[in-house]
DNA sequence: TAACCTACCAAACACTTGTTAGGGAAGTGT
DNA sequence: ACACTTCCCTAACAAGTGTTTGGTAGGTTA
């Protein structure tokens, strides 16, 4: 109300932006998330321009600078809040005070459950991760493959030593192998398939487990 | 044989164009395929520009158009070479006659073999063929997953019937299984490190048929 | 010597990219 | 009636994209 400097250049000038951004409505927001996470992971994320995210939530590009201020924070959004839930999941499991082998099938239920719930997320999270990670923004997703390889690795070294898991194998390639199974499911799956999460785990830790071959 | 693309329109112009393109020194192409399919593996296809390609190859952007006509083109040529050294490999080993047990432990051992030799290429063709098969371009993915189906598919059927493989398992989960664990392989494999690929293929192969458990 | 070929450079082209600025329609509260 | 907010559009921007064109240093051949 006082003076008015409509002159370029206002140093300190505390009114608020045209940009909600985080304020606004969440649903919304959600939505529109959704809907990038699902080309993000069609298309890979470099590929995808926010012209193409913008014509899948039928609005023009620069409007969904309403809602983000880039491309970039709609996939961080994805990711973490991805992550989030899932170590929400992996904690509790974690902290259950299981057996090896019982934690072993807990997590890759957990794991199946998580991609029936974030497919995009996890596909997305899959291919892109590896480079994303150099980034400084995007150094949490380092962090989470630390601490899921220590959670992963420890149960693994656990059973060993309590003799219900083999001692022949090298660790490290059976954490990798356990682990990328599990992932690289997110690239097939579909929600509403034929088997649902539970099965899905149910089999692939029968395999894991128990191998394919038929015992002599 | 590798993709020809002759590009008619023109009819018979005795002015020798300027772009060799396949006829010239088949060494400097072939390594700057190797440098352009490190650059791929390591940024993902789309996020790799021209330039960082030639950066890494010590000339110019333009410079590369002298060898070849677009960057799809080194795409193309990259993955077309890795498969038709793969299905020589592959076909090989389903014209031997084997068990089925014998034969998946081949296919596994020949996979990390060629994972050995064209690391960079596997890990560009898992990251890209689901969207790139899409082009027709690139359709020749598609039919090389089909014949991939159907030989990983076949075979652990055989084996079913043979009672060397277990019947009460999703055989289409075990194909993807199966599939999967040795593919990503590529991710984080590096030539030159502790394991073999024959020494990988034979911990991959220990696991996935006798499984992680110990026997009781 | 001259002609020619190979393999690259320098500089630009047309287009696409993520992003921004200003505006306006529809709804809500007063 | 008015102001205000929400959510989107129109139209543009600058930077980066794949690609083309013309040129040229250096070697090979005649």
């Amino acid at each position: 109300m006082p003076t008015n400097k409509p002159t370029a250049e206002s140093p300190a000038e505390p009114t608020a932006k045209r940009k909600p951004q985080v304020s606004a409505s969440p649903e919304r927001r959600r939505e529109l998330l959704d809907t990038a996470a699902e080309v993000f992971a069609a298309q890979g994320y470099n590929a995808t321009t926010v012209r193409k995210i913008a014509d899948a939530a039928g609005m023009l590009a620069g409007s969904l600078y309403y809602h983000f201020d880039s491309k970039e924070s709609m996939l961080d959004e994805i990711l973490s809040a991805f992550l989030t839930e899932l170590w929400q999941g992996y904690d509790t499991v974690l902290a259950a005070g299981l057996g090896p082998r019982e934690t072993i099938e807990a997590l890759v239920t957990e794991s199946f459950r998580e991609i029936d719930r974030h497919r995009a997320a996890v596909a997305i999270y899959q291919k892109e991760s590896r480079h994303l990670s150099a980034q400084p923004r995007f150094h949490y997703l380092s962090d989470s493959q630390q601490k899921f390889e220590k959670a992963w690795l420890g149960t693994l070294e656990r059973g060993v030593a309590a003799k219900v898991f083999r001692a022949d194998l090298d660790i490290r390639l059976t954490y990798r192998f356990v682990r990328d199974t599990v992932w690289v499911a997110a690239s097939w799956y579909r929600p509403g398939g034929q088997h649902s999460p539970e099965e899905i785990a149910r089999q692939y830790l029968s395999m894991v487990l128990d191998g394919i071959a038929v015992r002599s």
